[in-house]
DNA sequence: GGAACTTCTGAGGCGGCTCTGAGGACTCTG
DNA sequence: CAGAGTCCTCAGAGCCGCCTCAGAAGTTCC
């Protein structure tokens, strides 16, 4: 089953790209359409180039003629499990990197097994920050896509955040915080001077499935603010009517 | 109420157009025709070459007919939801720009997931000015469109508008704006040295379903005097029995 | 199995935003 | 100069958006 198929980039930043300059590949593998369809379109934003498949079968062959550089790839699916997928990958493309789609309750054991090799996973349910922020360490630990050798840093005004040892600092103190409140910054600090909606956050740093309401981002923003301002010159706005906002403090 | 249909468009700037020359092309998707008309006038005004549908099907044959670099799309459809249209579209043609149309409850629903892309989304009742300027906004973050590359910078004179960080300086000096206040100035931006009704600051600026008087557009630009103007040399005039009129100062 | 932490819900309250109404100023016309 | 029409501005009521606190439920770690 051939969910869609792709052309170009849409997003605002520099297209991933390769050594030779074609745009990094990416196959997804998800039995749920929907899964699938809002995953190929962060994916597409991000400036992957990405295809999509819905079984075991479909991928191996969407593999052989798309030749990507990165899978996602569902243990779940109708036909085999993720481990003969991975084998059938790994035959067809020996260094193509995996990252695995997982039910929490799933064994954690063979997982570990599986991503010995390198690869990674995420379990279900998952934001969509949190499996393009893998995605991208896969690929830099691989050493592939230029614009991923800078390193994990990131950088707004004096705010620091690493996103491999999962550190941040503002103007060199150490700031702790929860996954969540990590996951919120990230998104934050990837999209300076710009409004985001709150509806853009919860698509973006919940987890698809996430039943609540906008309410919940409004508490991690007052979260945040008493850790990353907490009495400096705040970074992080409230634009009234349209979402928050964070920039350096103007000099 | 009905707009009446138009070919070229009236608006005094130049056709959108893609880099081989040929005008941005726009599907309406919405099972109320009314709305669909009032939507297509307005795209069309500002140099949209477009085409509606009333049902997800439809949308789905003219989106394959038409190529439409966007689409305009109710969540809500007769036959179909949001997610299956969507997935539909983007078999069709993968880069595809898709702007939700959602009643207000509607939001905490489900809309997560399928903005996930990069798409964006409005709530219901909408001003014409809102989608208008988030389809440039989703755009002009594809990377379409010549005359978008501009950037998301919107000046006339020394007064500036930063769309994406909602930020208004005037000579340097940062000004402060409600939403409204916000959307009536980036209206008057959009068409400086026109001038522009009443009625028409009406029909784009506030929502279609606002019940209250022109009354409150008068009230609006007196806000606006304060903020904008200021002591300074005005750029906001007022043409008595026509409208209003934004334009820098001439020296 | 308990303690610490994290996540989310609900309620209360504050302040800003939007719009109405009224009074006054300005402009044009007869 | 009077009157009508248009526009400006102020004051205030109600509503809505946002912030914060407190606590319940779930999770992790020892």
């Amino acid at each position: 089953m051939l969910v869609s198929a792709m052309t170009t980039p849409r997003s605002g930043r520099p297209a991933l790209a390769r050594p030779d300059g074609t745009p990094l590949r990416v196959l997804v593998v998800d039995d749920d359409p929907d899964l699938a369809e809002v995953l190929s379109g962060a994916l597409r934003y991000e400036g992957w180039e990405v295809r999509a498949a819905g079984d075991g079968g479909t991928a191996v062959a969407e593999a052989r003629d798309l030749m990507p550089d990165a899978v996602v790839l569902d243990v779940m699916l109708p036909d085999t499990d993720g481990f003969g997928v991975l084998r059938s990958l790994h035959t067809v493309k020996p260094d193509v990197c995996v990252l695995f789609l997982t039910a929490r309750d799933a064994v954690e054991d063979r997982i570990a097994g599986i991503t010995a090799g390198g690869d990674d996973y995420v379990t279900k349910p998952f934001s969509l920050e949190e499996v393009v922020a893998r995605l991208r360490g896969l690929l830099r630990r691989a050493g592939m896509a230029r614009q991923l050798e800078e390193g994990p840093r990131l950088c707004v005004g004096d705010l620091v955040m690493d996103e491999e040892a999962r550190e941040v600092t503002r103007s060199g103190e150490l700031i702790e915080l929860s996954p969540t409140e990590f996951e919120l910054l990230r998104f934050l600090m990837r999209n300076p001077r710009r409004v985001l909606s709150k509806a853009q956050i919860l698509d973006r740093v919940w987890s698809y499935d996430f039943g609540g309401q906008a309410h919940v981002v409004e508490l991690y923003i007052s979260y945040l603010r008493k850790k990353v301002d907490a009495g400096r010159e705040p970074m992080i706005h409230t634009v009234r009517g349209a979402g928050y906002l964070l920039k350096p403090v103007t000099r």
